[in-house]
DNA sequence: ATTTGTGCAAATCGTTTGCATCTGA
DNA sequence: TCAGATGCAAACGATTTGCACAAAT
């Protein structure tokens, strides 16, 4: 993630997406503060409130095009909001129903084994491994 | 799954739901033909076909109640739509990322190990795996 | 008779889209 | 210059909700 923050003109150059101001101030607030997990709303709050100004359309095109560049990773656990990971490295979630939370499983960590093969003509495309969690005792 | 067509009032009944037209009618949809992935279009859709007269909200409702009550699951594995599962045992499955589709993986072949200790204070409320599969050559 | 369920239409909410206007290379 | 970006508001699609009416116990 620091790599990303270093230049992040060049990294969206590489990304090949135009360096705007929006997408270089969106980086900026995803990039600098480790690995988080946000989704449009979220992220849309944060740049109000650091001042950036950027519409909610801006916000939903950015995110898209991050995660096709493989900046950021989509992650579906709550069919009512798509949550965007900044960190793309392999790794599975924990899930905390209680507050809508991601939180990431070290990588190294889970282990699955065993997959059967995928169905004929089909190639693996990722191997998500989500763990609900919830308040103990419910 | 069979056993629960057997007798489907009785069924109803054991999950505190009152065994009425619409969810007979709906549970018999929903069980009587092996393991399957629904949404509420798609047996909205059925019912429909099968003649059978239910409205869009009681599918909703219905499908909610007998996922409470523990004779379906809810997966989630695509943000725009919840996909109910008739088959409620421990298993996994494959993405179809091209068609939208879910194929129950059979139980017993996917293993995960060495799931790290779930944050203080919270249990496992389930572990979820999912292999998004694509076209070969894409 | 009372409680619970159903259907309809309107309301929500996250997300997408059309389009006129800007902006970076 | 001009393809690509942005912002706004309207459009969308899945799901939920409010409420009058109907059905089950």
């Amino acid at each position: 993630m620091v790599k990303k923050l270093e230049n992040l003109d060049e990294t969206l150059r590489e990304a090949k997406l135009r360096p705007t101001r929006q997408r270089v101030d969106l980086a900026r607030l995803l990039f600098s503060k480790g690995d988080r997990h946000v989704c449009a709303e979220t992220l849309f709050d944060e740049a109000r409130d650091a001042g950036v100004n950027v519409s909610l359309a801006t916000i939903y095109n950015t995110l898209h095009q991050f995660t096709d560049s493989g900046l950021l990773r989509a992650i579906t656990v709550d069919s009512s909001r798509t949550y965007f990971d900044t960190n793309t490295g392999d790794h599975h979630h924990f899930y905390l129903e209680d507050s809508n939370e991601l939180i990431d499983m070290p990588h190294g960590y889970v282990k699955v084994d065993n997959l059967p093969q995928p169905p004929e003509g089909l190639e693996i495309s990722s191997v998500d491994v989500v763990v609900r969690v919830r308040s103990a005792g419910n």
